[in-house]
DNA sequence: TCTGGGGTCCTAGGACCC
DNA sequence: TCTGGGGTCCTAGGACCC
């Protein structure tokens, strides 16, 4: 095969239905059955093996319906633990080849070679390796896309899957990308595929050829520029080396949708806590403090709103988040809403050493700090289950 | 008994300040 | 006597990604 990648040093590397492939390492009996790995009751497919798959199952469908329609399917549950071991030697078998790694999330990445291929090889040369590589050490397999550009190498990655792998070269790129559909761009996805569709722009060539204010009109002025760009293959992002998330978040949050609806004020307000103290906890890890606290509630007709609310000062206290939380919840002046989802996130994250504080809110909150930390000390020590406020003792719904 | 959980970025209006 | 124009912060919502 000529070997057209010497053009094409960013490397966008994925792997293969990639929480279905792991869990399968593990159950090698299930091989030649479909396989969904996915959440509990009201839970989506977080991934499938290709045999799932041809029967129309697709990670983010709610497993109901990846029940519906492929009944014979063995469902596993995610051990994020070893997801999360097997992705950090992937990675560190990137980091092998060169340190221009950008981890997107634990099955991907971008790798820029421009500096290995002296030693390796061609890029094409270099992907085959990794691939060797990962499929000898982890026995799972990855596809590889090829370009001079971040956004080509992925869409050529996921045109070659399964266990593929695709060069897109620069002389190439419009005849290649122009007739794709536009929901193949980065950064297109249902809605804005479908309000291109509507407007007559089905292909990345109809996009090309649209006037950028127009497009600017429609979908907004960041998008359009950003997408008109795309089309004529001009794509300057960088790959920024990051070790993946953790290093220079801009938020943290958690949430997690009931078993069932709910519209008790009690059971919403510990859930509140419960959240607030995994947000927090993290944050203290994490060495950070931040200002604004969010709050999102989901109906059971599944509306979403947000409410949240800016601090004067940074904070990783838990009973200043919970607090805050709570009051927005309360300022909802809900009746009788039947609540799914209740969510905490707090925003503008700094380093906690950035953090001056005033004291305004006098010892209280200092003995609040220092109980947070008594907390974190032996949650590091026994574990979640055993410490937390005494009002998450009691049992969930 | 459809529809998770972790994030990022953009838009748009209003407040506020100079 | 008709009333600018920018910049920044805050809030709410929405689209998108994996």
């Amino acid at each position: 095969m000529a070997d057209y990648s010497h053009d094409c040093p960013i490397l966008h590397v994925d792997m293969d239905a990639f929480y279905a492939s792991v869990a399968l390492r593990e159950h090698p009996e299930l091989v030649d059955v479909p396989v969904i790995v996915g959440g509990a009751q009201r839970g989506v497919v977080l991934s499938a093996n290709y045999l799932a798959r041809a029967f129309g199952v697709r990670s983010g469908m709610p497993s109901t319906r990846a029940r519906r329609l492929c009944p014979q399917a063995v469902t596993l549950s995610p051990d994020y633990d070893t997801f999360t071991a097997v992705s950090s030697s992937v990675m560190e078998t990137f980091r092998q080849v060169t340190p221009l790694v950008e981890v997107v999330s634990l099955d991907e990445a971008f790798l820029d070679v421009r500096g290995a291929t002296r030693r390796l090889g061609s890029p094409l040369e270099v992907a085959e390796q990794l691939r060797a590589t990962i499929h000898d050490e982890q026995g799972i397999t990855c596809s590889v896309g090829l370009a001079g550009s971040v956004t080509l190498a992925k869409i050529g990655s996921r045109r070659a899957k399964p266990d593929g792998v695709v060069v897109v070269p620069p002389s190439a790129v419009t005849t290649y990308l122009h007739p794709l559909d536009v929901g193949e761009l980065w950064g297109v996805g249902e809605k804005t595929q479908a309000m291109l569709h509507r407007l007559g722009l089905v292909t990345v060539g109809d996009i090309a050829h649209t006037p950028l204010r127009t497009l600017q009109r429609a979908i907004g002025v960041a998008l359009g520029q950003h997408l008109h760009g795309l089309a004529w293959g001009d794509d300057r992002r960088e790959i920024t080396p990051r070790h993946g998330a953790f290093e220079a978040d801009k938020s943290m949050g958690a949430n997690e949708t009931f078993g069932r609806d709910t519209d008790d004020r009690e059971v919403i307000v510990r859930e509140i806590l419960r959240q607030t103290t995994r947000v927090t906890n993290r944050m203290r890890v994490a060495g950070v403090a931040g200002r604004t606290v969010t709050l999102t509630v989901r109906f059971a007709d599944f509306t979403t709103i947000t409410r949240s609310r800016t601090l004067p000062e940074a904070t990783d206290v838990t009973q200043e988040v919970y607090r805050t939380a709570t009051r927005l919840y309360d300022a909802l002046g809900l009746q009788r809403a039947r609540v799914r989802l209740v969510g905490v996130r707090v925003e503008g994250l700094v380093a906690r050493t950035a953090v001056h504080r005033q004291l305004l809110l006098g010892e209280r909150e200092h003995g609040w700090s220092d109980a947070d930390r008594a907390v974190d000390r032996a949650t590091l020590r026994y574990g979640t289950a055993m410490v937390g406020p005494a009002s998450l003792l009691t049992a969930r719904p």
